[in-house]
DNA sequence: TGACGTTGTATCCCCATGGATATATCGCTG
DNA sequence: CAGCGATATATCCATGGGGATACAACGTCA
């Protein structure tokens, strides 16, 4: 069973909420110059097309400029708005399909001391500082991968100076490189892997070998914690 | 206009693709032990309900035991399977909130040299390494704030020791501060703010003052862009 | 042995989404 | 001034998702 994560991105503006289907539409009427043709090659009827050009425009303002007569007849194009609109979409849609394809490192533990949203969370690594629910005691805390950063152990600065709250230093037992990537995994517990991405640059920079120690480091603000009891939603 | 990020959490696991909805149902039959006060209790009707489960199943195998007759007339409870599915869910959805949540700079710039998924993109700011799609030229990059890292200028090591490889310094121009978190905002080009989310600790520490130059890294791996080509998805 | 509260199905129907179709309307161009 | 290709709008209908309802089957317990 292989479990993949998903994800919709949508921007709610106002009354509406755009996904990416109206986006689509967007694109097409950008390339078509009108929304005859744009409903032509999505496939899907003008009637509802236009229907939706000016649902989404009640909300948010006008996002083309329609014309009517004229030479060709008329057309559409679309105003800054709805570029902005797609703009934002597209970096959102970014940020959101980098959590779906990046790796997670989870380790379970108990809330300790809390303020506000942060909180201590003992693990089997130790204490590690993370952004966690309210009224929540057994957790599993979650570090995305290309928020961990590697340094040398011998060269690492306290973490006092920086803004890097959680530092663990253990052995590397896996390398992989990709074209422009490596992924390193981190020994920490007796069986609490962390993964990381860095550039190949890095890793060459760093000399990484397997069973060499290296320290590891990343951010409370990065760091996110669940609680495990069963009757939250409900 | 205010534009707020949304998503939709879901998890594919071969076959089906399982929602909050879904998420929302195990949770409530864990609660009631049976699917038909599930049913009750969300308002939704024990056929569905019960179909639905035979339908993850057929794809993910048992996420419970049901049986019928005996005292009670019988009951339903969640296998390990759908704990973990729950558990799995969470966490993607915490990563998801994360990314809707936490606030983006945006640098536009072009890209010069490209290395498998990473590039360097020229801004206003200076250049950046980021994951950069192919194909793409004209760009904007984006870096979530909780991604970012402040050191002090005078003792921030050299950004070749460290996996960090974007390094940028500049005066600070705004520090808001919450319960526990503080969103830092550093100027560095004419009209290029860069946003960074750091523990109220790290801020008192680090001796934040507005018009104080302060050092701001994150990782290449943490910074990604988009196109702004118009007609890319058509 | 019957009562009871489950699970397990099948059928009907409501309703929202969205395509299909038809009909105006508009305004430049030949 | 008619033709053309676009926008504008209303109506009909196909489809699917899901609630409502009905009825069996099941197995412990009084």
């Amino acid at each position: 069973m292989t479990i993949e994560k998903e994800y919709s991105t949508k921007l709610a503006v106002d009354e509406v909420t755009i996904d990416r289907r109206d986006i689509e539409m967007l694109d097409a009427i950008d390339q078509h110059g009108s929304m005859h043709k744009a409903a032509d090659r999505l496939g899907r009827s003008y009637a509802r097309l236009q229907n939706r050009v000016v649902e989404i425009e009640d909300a948010v303002g006008p996002i083309t400029e329609r014309k009517r007569g004229g030479s060709g007849g008329g057309g559409t194009v679309l105003t800054e708005t709805a570029n902005e609109l797609r703009r934002q979409f597209d970096r959102h849609e970014a940020e959101l399909d980098g959590v779906a394809r990046v790796t997670e490192s989870v380790f379970p533990g108990t809330v300790r001391e809390r303020t506000g949203e942060l909180a201590t969370v003992e693990t089997a690594i130790g204490s590690i500082l993370a952004l966690v629910p309210d009224d929540a005691h057994a957790v599993q805390v979650t570090v995305r991968s290309d928020a961990v950063v590697l340094t040398d152990p011998d060269e690492t600065p306290q973490a006092d100076d920086t803004s890097l709250r959680n530092q663990f230093t253990g052995p590397v037992t896996a390398i992989e490189s990709g074209d422009a990537i490596t992924r390193v995994t981190i020994q920490l517990g007796t069986d609490s892997p962390l993964q990381a991405l860095i550039t190949n640059a890095s890793a060459t920079r760093l000399g990484l070998e397997t069973d060499q120690p290296i320290t590891a480091s990343f951010k409370a603000t990065a760091a996110r914690a669940i609680h495990l009891e069963s009757d939250r939603r409900v």
